[in-house]
RNA sequence: GGGCGCGUAGCUCAGCUGGUUAGAGCGUCGCAUUGACAUUGCGAAGGUCAGAGGUUCGAGUCCUCUCGCGCCCACCA
């Protein structure tokens, strides 16, 4: 009789077998690299044994639920660390969530003002944290189970967070010891203020938005000076020009004049500089360093006073005389009609577009501000003591600029497509100190405390700790902790060793790091994967990973972002309810070449939840003749690949091609390129395997001759759980489940963890 | 202003180091099919690989230029 397990004889139905089969998989213990199958840990069996393949997650932040971004991000990751797992290797995927800062913070602030009307100072700083690290919670479990539906095989006994205790020990003792090697200091620098949420936003996480807005041309003096932004103009004392610019030549620099300005008569004076463009505007104009960083730049370089005319909230300073205390924007026609009255406006074009910087995180107009903020110098010489750089030999001095493109530029790490090679290179070497502190509450708070008293001459230095510090040591008094909190991305830096148990005694780094690879979308290309060349390349001298697979970014169908606002968002977790992971999975992998962007429809997603019934039927039919007769019930576990005696013609030749595919698709996964891979086994299955082979073994099966018909449903039966292999990194549920419906000689082993069938 | 990428069938895209009549999915049009297949099979139409030039025995693939898109970076007051 026909083995047809009941389960098989209704269609596949993923939402009945999804859950069923991760709970499967995290019971049998295989997600971690420390339960591994016996084969696995035996070298004759095994040629991968003592090989490791290691990967982070990049932590999803706890801002919310996950998206098609991080669907495609888990469907590559998971993929690859399925292949390798099979394949022998001691397979470590670390997984984790993101406090993500600024975002967080500024999600719970924003609903708890729709909600109450109050600001986080209405609550206070410790009611703050409570909500925020709630809704994180809340927000984590939200994701676990999103990961979970995915597929993903996650060793879940590894899980950090980058805000836990033993992430914020890693964050601590890295401030240390870059501040100790004088790579992080405080400094008045000018910064990215956002006046809405009181924080300095990092260059990365500015969006410049076109707008149009009157360019106003002033009298100043002897000069005409253009400007968009009167209302800072109040404190402008110096006057800027190029100096080879023949208009201006009978000025000189350092000359003084004495002019009529917006509140009265002033002093200002000639600054030539060669950054001013003779072409723009009258090519004059006046500075105001604290609140452009052009003009800080200029006023640092020629040694000039700074003044602030703004306040952090966007109000003016008394400087600003009447006006003094009135939002700018509110200020600002007052200001020209003043200018206008007093015969200073010269003219107005009406139609100048320029560039406005806003926070990608909330949308405020940054104001730029000279603050009091901590840096890292990405400029100043350290010395490696114990380098495993390439080309850096222990005892030389490098800056962090150079330690970042010498990891790449000499092929240590490895970047796909490695054009984005040129796009990192490029990036760093227009790379600015980074700010890396800001004045949010919820964050890793920096480990530097003051002393409230400063008795004595050595409690003027700020304490710099690992461990938390209550009392001064140089007069015991108390001591305050800076205020402020670090960038986000300074603990997510550390991540590919944090997560190990660095700086920890006892830890997994000598097994896991490097990391193999890190796979991310490129979007975060500087965020993220430049920072942790920078954290590692310092605290360890070493990389943090081999290679870097970036993947684009998923788009709908019409190419545009997915976005709320477009209502185009595709829900993952739809998506699987609708057509299961496995289908979901496979259209994020299809197509996918690496650092190209993917349209994505849900046409796209229910073709491969066709592919799926048609894997499905494929056993189906199979097992139909896998019966007491022909005797392919007892057939062997082994794959088709290495069988040949006593085979037809025929199916030599279907073996042939079937090792052909397998061996594609193995050298495309080994090389990343999981796209090619998808499609050939894809392919394979569908158009060759049940098209072609089993079609034309409908007359052996069926006919009289039961040598030939069991001899060719054993052949067949072989070949399938050779393709369920070849397929269960893309598609790992059902290729699992079918794999248990198999007759099995020996004992039902998890697909997951046998064999890759290339060796 | 600097950098990067893309332009291949109606649509979405593969095509790695140049090598036979350029591929897939979806869509379209025929025919078959109660079939292992709710979601099937067979077949067909459809491309001067953006355009021009060059290198080569040979170019979708390498080089140069042109045109059209997209993205990133940058301190246009």
């Amino acid at each position: 009789m026909a083995l047809i397990p009941e389960q098989l004889r209704a269609p596949y139905n993923p939402n009945a077998t999804e859950d069923r089969i991760y709970k499967l998989w995290e019971e049998s213990g295989f997600f971690s690299p420390d339960t591994r199958p016996p084969w696995a840990d035996n070298p004759e069996t095994n040629p991968n044994c003592g090989k490791t393949f290691s990967m982070v997650l990049p932590p999803p932040n706890v801002t919310g639920t996950l998206h098609m971004g991080h669907a495609i991000m888990l469907a590559v990751e998971d993929s690859l660390v399925r292949f390798e797992r099979m394949r022998g290797k001691k397979t470590l995927w670390l997984p984790g969530t993101d406090h993500a800062a600024i975002a967080t913070a500024s999600k719970v602030e924003a609903d708890i003002y729709k909600k109450e009307k109050k600001t986080r100072h209405d609550l206070g700083r410790e009611e703050f944290l409570r909500r925020v690290n709630a809704f994180a919670a809340e927000s984590h479990d939200i994701i676990l189970n999103q990961l979970k539906k995915m597929g993903s095989s996650l060793d879940w006994s590894r899980e950090a967070y980058t805000l836990d205790d033993a992430r914020t020990l890693a964050v601590r003792t890295a401030f240390k010891r870059m501040y100790d090697a004088g790579l992080i200091y405080r400094g008045h620098r000018i910064v990215n203020w956002d006046p809405r949420m009181q924080t300095t936003v990092s260059d990365d996480e500015i969006e410049w938005r076109e707008e149009q807005a009157p360019f106003y041309y002033l009298k100043y003096g002897p000069f005409t000076i253009g400007t968009a932004r009167p209302e800072t103009k109040f404190g402008d004392k110096y006057v800027v020009m190029h100096p080879d610019d023949e208009r201006y030549k009978e000025y000189e620099d350092g000359q003084k004049i004495a002019l009529e300005w917006i509140n009265g008569p002033i002093t200002a004076t000639i600054v030539k500089d060669d950054s001013v463009d003779p072409a723009f505007g009258t090519g004059v104009m006046t500075i105001t360093p604290w609140h452009d960083a052009v003009d800080f730049d200029i006023a640092e370089r020629h040694h000039l006073d700074k003044e602030p005319i703004i306040d952090a909230h966007g109000k003016l300073l008394p400087i600003a005389g009447e006006f003094a205390g009135m939002h700018i924007k509110k200020a600002r026609p007052q200001i020209i009609e003043k200018l206008k009255a007093k015969g200073l406006l010269a003219r107005v074009d009406e139609h100048y577009t320029h560039r406005v910087a806003q926070n990608s995180r909330g949308g405020e107009t940054i104001e730029p501000q000279i603050k009091l903020q901590w840096f890292v110098n990405v400029s100043a010489k350290f010395k490696l003591k114990n380098s495993k750089l390439n080309g850096i030999p222990s005892g030389s001095e490098i800056t962090l600029k150079e330690l970042m493109r010498a990891a790449v530029q000499g092929g240590q790490i490895e970047i796909l497509p490695d054009h984005f090679a040129k796009t990192y290179f490029h990036w760093i070497d227009n790379l600015r100190d980074w700010c890396i502190s800001r004045q949010i509450w919820f964050g890793h708070r920096i480990p530097v405390y003051y002393c409230a008293r400063k008795n004595k001459e050595a409690c003027e230095r700020p304490l710099v700790s690992i461990e938390p510090v209550e009392r001064c040591p140089a007069c015991g008094e108390a001591v305050e902790q800076d205020p402020d909190t670090l960038d986000t991305w300074f603990s997510s830096g550390l991540w590919t060793f944090s997560t190990l148990g660095w700086p920890a005694a006892e830890n997994d780094m000598a097994d896991y790091h490097p990391t193999t690879v890190l796979e991310t979308g490129y979007d975060i290309l500087f965020f993220w994967v430049a920072r942790m060349i920078l954290m590692t390349g310092f605290l360890l001298e070493d990389i943090p990973f081999r290679t870097v697979y970036l993947h684009g970014l998923v788009r709908d169908k019409d190419g545009r972002k997915m976005s709320k606002s477009l209502g185009n968002i595709i829900d993952p977790l739809d998506m699987i309810k609708k057509y299961g992971a496995d289908a979901t999975r496979m259209s994020l992998l299809v197509g996918n070449a690496p650092g190209q962007d993917l349209k994505l429809s849900e046409d796209k997603i229910r073709g491969y939840k066709h592919f799926a019934n048609k894997v499905w039927n494929v056993t189906r039919f199979l097992l139909q003749y896998a019966d007491a007769d022909t005797g392919a019930s007892s057939g062997a576990d082994e794959y088709a690949l290495n069988a040949a005696e006593g085979l037809s013609a025929e199916e030599k030749e279907m073996l042939d091609e079937l090792r052909a595919a397998a061996s594609d698709i193995t050298e495309n996964i080994s090389a990343y390129q999981l796209h090619l891979a998808c499609e050939k086994i894809y392919h394979y299955v569908w158009h060759t395997f049940a098209d072609k082979i089993l079609e034309a073994s409908k007359p052996v099966l069926n006919g009289t001759d039961i040598a030939s018909r069991t001899r060719r449903a054993e052949t067949l039966l072989a070949m399938w759980r050779t393709c369920l292999a070849l397929l269960h990194p893309f598609m790992p549920f059902i290729t699992e489940e079918l794999w248990s419906l198999l007759p099995h000689k020996n004992k039902r082993a998890l697909l997951m963890v046998s064999r890759w069938p290339v060796r």
